[in-house]
DNA sequence: TGAATAATGGCCT
DNA sequence: AGGCCATTATTCA
């Protein structure tokens, strides 16, 4: 079963954030977007909700949260709030994606 | 360049 | 209704 399939059956979310994990997973490879276009894209005004979404996002893994950064292109959340081992790894992650070109080179 | 502050909008208790 | 946040933009040192 794809991811978009549980999202779209999960109905222990708003639709706010169904709206924001369907955007983030049709986001595409190699490609990162800020939190305030992320939440442009999904109609909404703050880039906090949307982050907020992706901090209460019950598909973790699942969902691909490592291509959301912030406006400045630096990576903020796994990478900026929380610290441990797996936060590093899915730094590695976005490297292989083409991600982080020279920012935190 | 980096840190701190104010404003904004939605979600949770 | 109040507080929180994985943000953003602005300002100060």
């Amino acid at each position: 079963m794809n991811i978009e399939q549980i999202v779209r059956d999960s109905r222990e979310i708003t639709e706010f954030q169904r709206k924001v994990y369907l955007e983030l997973l049709n986001v595409p490879k190699g490609q990162t977007i800020t939190y305030g276009q992320l939440a442009k894209r999904i109609g909404c005004k703050s880039a906090q909700a949307v982050g907020q979404a992706l901090r209460r996002n019950p598909f973790a893994p699942a969902v691909p949260c490592h291509r959301v950064i912030a406006a400045n292109g630096s990576l903020c959340g796994f990478n900026g709030h929380r610290e441990g081992e797996e936060i590093e790894r899915k730094r590695q992650l976005l490297k292989s994606e083409g991600v982080i070109p020279l920012s935190s080179l």
